[in-house]
DNA sequence: AGCCGTTTAGCAAACGTTTGCCAAAAATCG
DNA sequence: CGATTTTTGGCAAACGTTTGCTAAACGGCT
């Protein structure tokens, strides 16, 4: 029956702050200080208030309070489309990390994934300038631009995670993915090996250039030409890391003079690139050691278990989380725009001394 | 300078409205039906109010907008708190899969986790019931609650992904588990296993529970007795399927009367276990067949190569998609509850016949 | 040319909060 | 006990859209 007042929409899911101040006897206004700023209000008046709302299970409306306030609780996360290179392994990891830090601080998650086309940037850009999300964090190396509009001209709050983005001057949360790897390498050359193989990544990535580096570094500073050193993948852009291990393989077999140890950028190009080579007949670590990146769990289950350099990516998250609280804060502040939180080479059985008979 | 009442407004970054509808010299309503609809307003007009649009740069707020008609352009999707088990290997898939279909149709991707504890519970009902959401996709089987507030009760547009729960009257897409691990065992059985050790997830869980059904349902077909199969693990509840897996070893180890044959609720606890078995000298498949569930992409590069079954979960996620905006457009119409998709068992080098010499 | 039907534009009222401002009440002090 | 300070409650005006309603403009008929 429509006894009520016909005019309003039956839509109305739930109870109003009108309803909770009703039934509390007190006006609306009170009840929002109540609700807000718990100390403004008389404790009596405020326990009547909150009963009054649990009992309605009332839930202040996010998008009007938005709306006033001139802010959202929602953070967003712009992810690189392809998430199978690279980062795939830890990438759920670092979700989990950060969503969970960003609860404790009150706030939501959103997820928006950054492909080559336009249409997912006027997506991002529309979140961006709509006021739905209050901060980004941003895992990509290139920031989305439409038509006269562009990420950056945002007022936006934003904090890149994984790249450095500091020259773009924004605070970055990174590893130090050169360093570790020219530890590594420095390792590997100390355990005799003298002929390398690196498994690239997608060509110009800075997960890709940085590691490289530390691999050219250390043999420089062991007194190696550069040319100990072979790069394989790279110019293939396939999506699945996976794919640039098997296609990395072909290439070794093809090799004359072989590499005794291996550089993989990523833990799941290590892995296929293993299990081809295994198959094909050679022995690891006996013929050839290999040392990864990222700290995929599934590592230590691999035969044999395989060496990789471990991102502390939970750290590193809540890092990031707590960077962007401090920029929502306190946008003007000057800051650190570069975190560096250390990696470190978990020692497993795929790698060990160079073979004698090189 | 306090002449002004309102003191926010000064915050606001972007171009309003009213700002396009003066560059254009029309009203406000008219730019807002020209976005909206351009059908609704004179071809000429309307050219002359993109322009203005493009020109400044403009993006509507999506809150004011969202308090206007009563509903957001977000869905959530609901995960369970610990990515660890099981699902974990697919999860990453599922995510994007459906990011991407709910861009096309214009929606937004929240994600919510959904651990044990009051607060995320508390968490993903003021998102539901404070407007912030449209629809959810919810991968768990236990609904939150808080207080008098009932997830259920939120009239908010659900559909279940991976687990079936059309009993709870959610439209669910599920894969055929039961089904299609009984067609696996059958298929052991048919290569003369004729004990099996079972790797059970966590007890009570909805695909522990079928899958496990499937195995008993082939033994049962084929005549054996329900002593055929052993069951490990289940009692854990351990964040990493890797660890089920090394525990199930050990439990492997130790049975008197071994296995022949191995059927495993995860990918990563058929990893984990695969390594540790083979690392104390049994030979895959020689000694022992493994099939195991998710159709992880890794499972192809373990040594042997493990044979999954692989579930189609891109298409499963755009399934729930379109579920779901059936489900916001046409509330109230009936539909089938339950949709199945089909995995299928690829067929990789983890097994084969029973050894001979049982 | 006048009438009527069809578009198109504009006004103003919502949507559910927050919050500045003021009044009222309570508390403190002389 | 009255005056002054502190606290607390209520009114109403925003926040930036959408949209029902009405007025105006336009065009096709007779």
């Amino acid at each position: 029956m429509k006894n009520n007042k016909d005019l309003p929409a039956e839509e109305h899911s739930g109870p109003l702050m009108a309803d909770v101040a009703r039934l509390a006897g007190v006006a609306i206004s009170t009840v929002s200080r109540a609700l807000a700023n718990p100390g403004r209000v008389n404790e009596k008046t405020r326990a009547k208030i909150d009963a009054a709302a649990k009992q309605l299970g009332y839930t202040p409306n996010a998008m009007a309070r938005g709306l006033r306030v001139g802010k959202s609780n929602v953070i967003m996360i712009i992810l690189p489309g392809s998430l199978y290179y690279g980062v795939s392994q830890v990438i759920p990891l670092v979700l989990q990390g950060i969503n969970r830090s960003l609860s404790q601080n009150g706030y939501h998650l959103m997820i928006a994934n950054l492909d080559r086309d336009e249409a997912s940037e006027r997506h991002i850009l529309d979140l961006a300038f709509g006021g739905t999300v209050r901060g980004a964090i941003i895992l990509s190396s290139d920031l989305p631009v439409d038509g006269s509009r562009s990420f950056k001209d945002s007022a936006l709050p934003v904090v890149s995670l994984l790249y450095d983005m500091s020259h773009a001057a924004l605070p970055s949360v990174v590893t130090n993915d050169r360093q570790a790897v020219r530890e590594a390498t420095a390792e590997l050359i100390a355990l005799g090996h003298r002929r390398f193989l690196y498994l690239a990544g997608p060509e110009g990535n800075y997960h890709d250039r940085e590691r490289y580096l530390g691999a050219v570094e250390a043999l420089a500073a062991a007194g190696l030409p550069e040319t100990a050193i072979v790069r394989s993948g790279g110019s293939l852009d396939y999506q699945h890391g996976f794919q640039i291990g098997v296609a990395a393989a072909a290439e070794f077999a093809d090799l004359i003079l072989k590499p005794t140890a291996v550089i993989a950028t990523s833990d799941d190009m290590a892995i296929s690139f293993m299990s081809c080579v295994q198959r094909m007949g050679w022995k690891i670590p006996t013929d050839l050691s290999i040392v990864s990146f990222d700290g995929a769990p599934a590592c230590e289950y691999s035969l044999p278990p395989l060496s990789t350099i471990e991102q502390p990516v939970e750290e590193m998250g809540q890092m990031a989380v707590s960077l962007l609280m401090e920029r929502i804060d306190a946008p003007d502040k000057a800051a650190a725009l570069r975190h560096v939180i250390e990696s470190k080479l978990i020692r497993r059985e795929s790698f060990g001394p160079a073979p004698s008979n090189i």
